[in-house]
DNA sequence: GCCGTTTTCGGCCCGACTGTTTTCAGTCG
């Protein structure tokens, strides 16, 4: 069982434990613990036997180390069970709804509507309010019971994250209609948006200027309640307005005065947990850690409020990157003045994976060179697909050879202005060999070995099969490690712990495809990567030259992970970069 | 159930919005 399966487990039992009115402080633990099991590095499996090592890490104690090693050995937690069997598996399903929580679950299943044998909860909670088995419980008005029927509508509808570039583009579609506002000066993505998350859950953007000011903010709130796109308004106040478009996503906005700025874009930027950590401090200063602003206890005057730079020096730490705030050990580091200066998008100075016309790609050599020069990049590799994959034209020993010619006479024409590597993304086929001979790899720069065919392997063969091909002395790149791209965003059942220490023992990079349909991996393998000091190469993996250049979102997941211009082989020269790389026999 | 500049007991983050409440409970972020 994996760490993950592990936090969901521990996540439920505390879901179950609400609905079962438990002390709310023991709940909070359950919910801490989860986080911990799905954020640490430690294998949870494999400390099980070691009670103080689960111990070591922030949330676990001994009643949690305990549960973990339960759950170790006999893959569930008898806590959960009787819950599970008490309530029935589907209100966990309910919980989902929007404006369901556990109290009403709770309600719900005291009155009978729910029943313990009931898997298809929702179902029944359709039926229920069909019905009209729900009028008449306490709280259950008409608005309330039409408020459950358009959520189970919305859930089965559209269930679900979205991904950042698209909530992205509706961010700044909005923004652009928010600011055609007289009086509303700005509008920035906060939430998990802003953090760089790999997905979005609902979009937060915060407005501000004259016309977001108290008491003056109905005009702007109508206006904003007018948006074209919107598709239901779930709630509109006095200087807020949450609507979903048309696609599903949910969008919060908030008007706020220009000198609560500070502390608003804090507050809605979270995590959760980081903001929870930093009131935590702000309370043992003396202060109150709100979206106004931080105050002092004793009279409630203001601290700080305008900035985010101000709260956090008025806190004593350092300012820090929205990507790290996570409650993951920036609290302490900012205070410490020990937060690592992360990698920066302008850091980059070259894109080591890119495809030409000689296999899938849709431009030329040179055409690719010419457009890593307008990214302002020194170097690039040509890394076209090999043989295996016959329906991308894939380039056999004979083709590879002369594609080397072909790159060298590219990167001499170049004089300079941009340096052109010889590369090849090579098969790695189901017995972990490659599909070309040595003898042409031994005469390319850059060689990637990647998965493109999948076989009925098993976690273990799949394991086995890349860590043979790495091995390979000229395999110098694990080029989409977690096969992502090929398995629609499905990774492969892989040791990637096993996968990213072996790879740093030899000296093989990890690529990490940085294109937001892609990503290869994702903020817990990257954290590991960091930790067994594997080092990261980016890539565009761009078939057509408009794609180059666009590796902001994958950046700021290396961010996420605390990865620095160390860390990461694209951040140095072109002479560098191949000295980073491991060593040719 | 966890944890310690409050230190082995006694605390544990904060406010807006909604609906059904006539003073507040529940949900959400």
């Amino acid at each position: 069982m994996d760490n993950k399966t592990m936090a969901r487990l521990l996540a439920e039992t505390a879901d179950l434990m609400e609905i079962d009115g438990a002390d709310s402080f023991r709940i909070r633990s359950y919910r801490r613990a989860a986080e911990a099991a799905e954020q640490t590095t430690v294998d949870l499996m494999e400390a099980a036997g070691d009670t103080s090592r689960l111990m070591e890490i922030d949330g676990i104690g001994k009643g949690m180390a305990a549960r973990l090693q339960a759950i170790a050995a006999t893959g569930t937690l008898p806590q959960r069970d009787e819950l599970l069997a008490k309530y029935g598996a589907g209100v966990l399903e309910l919980l989902k709804l929007p404006g369901m929580g556990p109290k009403t679950v709770a309600l719900l299943w005291d009155a009978g509507v729910i029943g313990s044998a009931n898997v298809d909860s929702v179902g029944q909670l359709a039926q229920a309010i069909e019905a009209g088995r729900l009028n008449g419980l306490p709280r259950m008005g008409s608005k309330q019971i039409e408020k459950l029927r358009k959520g189970i509508e919305d859930y089965r509808r559209s269930a679900g994250r979205f991904r950042i570039d698209v909530a992205d583009e509706e961010a700044q579609r909005i923004a652009a209609y928010l600011l055609q506002f007289k009086g509303i000066d700005k509008v920035v993505p906060a939430g998990s948006l802003r953090r760089g998350r790999e997905t979005v859950g609902d979009l937060d953007l915060l407005a501000t200027g004259p016309a977001c000011a108290p008491e003056h903010t109905q005009a702007a709130v109508d206006y904003v309640a007018a948006y074209p796109g919107i598709h239901d308004i779930i709630a509109k106040g006095e200087n807020k307005v949450s609507f979903h478009v048309d696609q599903g996503l949910q969008v919060d906005v908030r008007l706020l005065p220009s000198d609560s700025y500070g502390a608003a874009l804090q507050y809605f930027t979270g995590s959760k947990a980081h903001n929870v950590a930093l009131r935590q401090r702000a309370l043992k200063m003396g202060y109150t850690l709100s979206e106004w602003a931080l105050a002092r206890l004793d009279d409630g005057s203001t601290v700080a409020a305008a900035t985010e730079e101000e709260i956090y020096a008025a806190l004593k730490m350092d300012w820090m990157p929205p990507e790290m705030r996570e409650n993951l050990g920036e609290i302490d580091a900012a205070a410490e003045h020990r937060l690592p200066r992360v990698i920066d998008l302008s850091g980059i100075r070259g894109d080591v994976h890119m495809h030409t016309t000689a296999s899938d790609g849709h431009n030329s050599i040179r055409e690719m060179a010419e457009a890593a020069i307008e990214c302002g990049y020194k170097y690039i590799a040509i890394t076209d697909h090999s043989k295996n994959l016959a329906m991308t034209n894939g380039l056999d020993e004979k083709r590879a050879l002369e594609q080397i010619k072909q790159v060298r006479g590219v990167d001499r024409e170049m004089e300079g202005r941009i340096r052109v590597f010889t590369g090849i993304e090579v098969d790695i086929l189901a017995d972990g060999a490659l599909d070309l001979d040595d003898e042409v790899l031994a005469a390319m720069d850059v060689v990637i070995a990647a998965v493109h065919t999948r076989f009925e392997q098993s976690r273990e063969e799949m394991t086995e099969r890349v860590l043979k091909a790495i091995e390979n002395p000229y395999v110098r790149i694990l080029g989409h490690p977690t096969g992502r791209l090929l398995l629609r965003r499905e990774p492969f059942a892989l040791d990637m712990a096993a996968v990213l220490k072996r790879a740093a023992d030899l000296g093989v990079a990890m690529e990490h495809n940085a294109a937001p349909e892609r990503l290869d991996l994702n903020d817990h393998d990257l954290r590991l990567a960091k930790e067994m000091g594997c080092r990261i190469a980016m890539s565009s993996d761009s078939h057509d030259c408009r794609n180059l250049g666009k590796m902001g979102y994958g950046l700021r997941q290396l961010r996420r992970a605390w990865l620095t211009a160390e860390d990461v082989l694209n951040t140095r020269s072109a002479e560098g970069f191949l000295a980073g790389l491991r060593a040719r026999p």
